[in-house]
DNA sequence: AAGATCAACAACCGCAAAGTG
DNA sequence: CCACTTTGCGGTTGTTGATCT
């Protein structure tokens, strides 16, 4: 036989609902002097018109003196969106690696913003992987950037031709002077071609090594194959990549491999979709679809979580709704970027690249 | 300014396992 | 072993304040 939930709340008179000041303060204070448990009987020792339940409750929950309240930490939330992806809704367990907070804490953090923030950038929250419709947003959302990127080249080429006195149908390429190289650089950022980027995640061409779609352990190795990955990749310290269910910070760049590390709790770090663009050296390029954990750059230009000094991003996060670009402030990177584009002819599409 | 909507959080409810006599 | 109580857990709802229209 199952005794009822609150065994009291049959009889009248039991409040239910907020608690108030003073009503925790005679909770606090039966429980300094005689200790908690044996909360069926509490209320009544206490002075309280509550069921020893909804008691235990506001003590577990609340009035524990061993319990941290106030906002969670990027560490934190790296933590919860780990051991999530390993536990599940087990909260318990998850609120025993993270101290002085509740199952009930975690538990609603995590239905009221974390679940959130992951469905917003595509991964499923309840299997941390990206979801299928949010990757083919994505690739629309980007192919309409392109296209605009294009249509820009290719007005900017015109514009430029007029200038120099020639015709739109001229098939001649115009003369390589410091302007056309300076449109160059404007116009035609290398390596934009972000439709056949986005193809290779979609297509699976990229796929990382984990066996089943649980994080294993804090520390994985995703794995590519050179074929897969043509250039070195170097992660910028302290990002993190989720794809796959695969959480933390990317830090490794040597060819075909990249590790995955634990958390570190002073860096921002980047949810998304990630990859580099191929055909650029280590320090070039990737496209981002990232989110800003730290939640305090409504732009990822001049950003500091990105190796601004040797890369070139490319993103759209939770806080806009817009590319930003980072050029860093590495000139022998851009200028051998310029001094490639000096050797190439200034088509109106299509990337050197691919 | 007022009502509607949303977000965040606290609290409740039901179930199940563990504990006790 | 049984009947009952206590405790823990996870899903869900209710309340409140902020923001939007």
């Amino acid at each position: 036989m199952r005794q009822p939930p609150c065994p009291q709340k049959e009889k009248v008179g039991l409040k239910k609902g907020p608690w108030t000041p003073e009503e925790d303060e005679k909770l606090l204070a039966y429980i300094r002097q005689h200790g908690d448990g044996s909360w069926r009987g509490l209320p009544v020792k206490a002075g309280l018109e509550r069921c020893g339940k909804s008691c235990r409750l506001r003590w577990t929950n609340y009035l524990r003196p061993d319990i941290k309240r106030g906002k969670f930490s990027s560490q934190e939330d790296q933590t919860i969106i780990q051991l999530h992806a390993l536990l599940g809704n087990r909260w318990s367990a998850i609120a025993a690696h993270l101290p002085k907070r509740t199952d009930n804490e975690i538990k609603n953090y995590w239905n009221t913003r974390l679940k959130k923030r992951l469905t917003k950038i595509g991964i499923d929250p309840a299997t941390h992987k990206p979801k299928t419709d949010a990757l083919t947003a994505n690739l629309n959302h980007m192919a309409q950037w392109e296209r605009a990127r294009l249509e820009a080249e290719a007005r900017l080429v015109r514009e430029s031709r007029q200038q120099l006195g020639l015709s739109s149908s001229s098939s001649l390429p115009p003369p390589l002077n410091n302007k056309n190289v300076a449109f160059a650089h404007l116009t035609k950022p290398p390596c934009l071609d972000v439709l056949k980027a986005w193809q290779r995640v979609v297509t699976g061409l990229f796929t990382f090594n984990t066996a089943d779609n649980n994080l294993q352990s804090p520390t994985s190795t995703l794995n590519f194959t050179e074929e897969m990955l043509p250039v070195p990749y170097v992660g910028f310290n302290n990002d993190a990549f989720v794809g796959n269910s695969v959480y933390g910070n990317c830090v490794v760049s040597t060819m075909g491999s990249i590790e995955i590390l634990g958390s570190s709790p002073e860096n921002a770090w980047w949810a998304g979709n990630a990859m580099e663009l191929e055909g650029y050296p280590a320090d070039a390029l990737m496209v981002c679809n990232a989110v800003d954990q730290h939640q305090q750059s409504s732009s990822m230009e001049g950003s500091e979580n990105f190796d601004a000094g040797t890369s070139y991003a490319t993103g759209f996060g939770e806080n806009f709704d817009a590319y930003a670009t980072g050029f860093g402030e590495n000139n022998d990177y851009w200028n051998n970027i310029l001094d490639d584009l000096a050797n190439v002819s200034l088509s109106p599409s299509g990337s050197s690249v691919f």
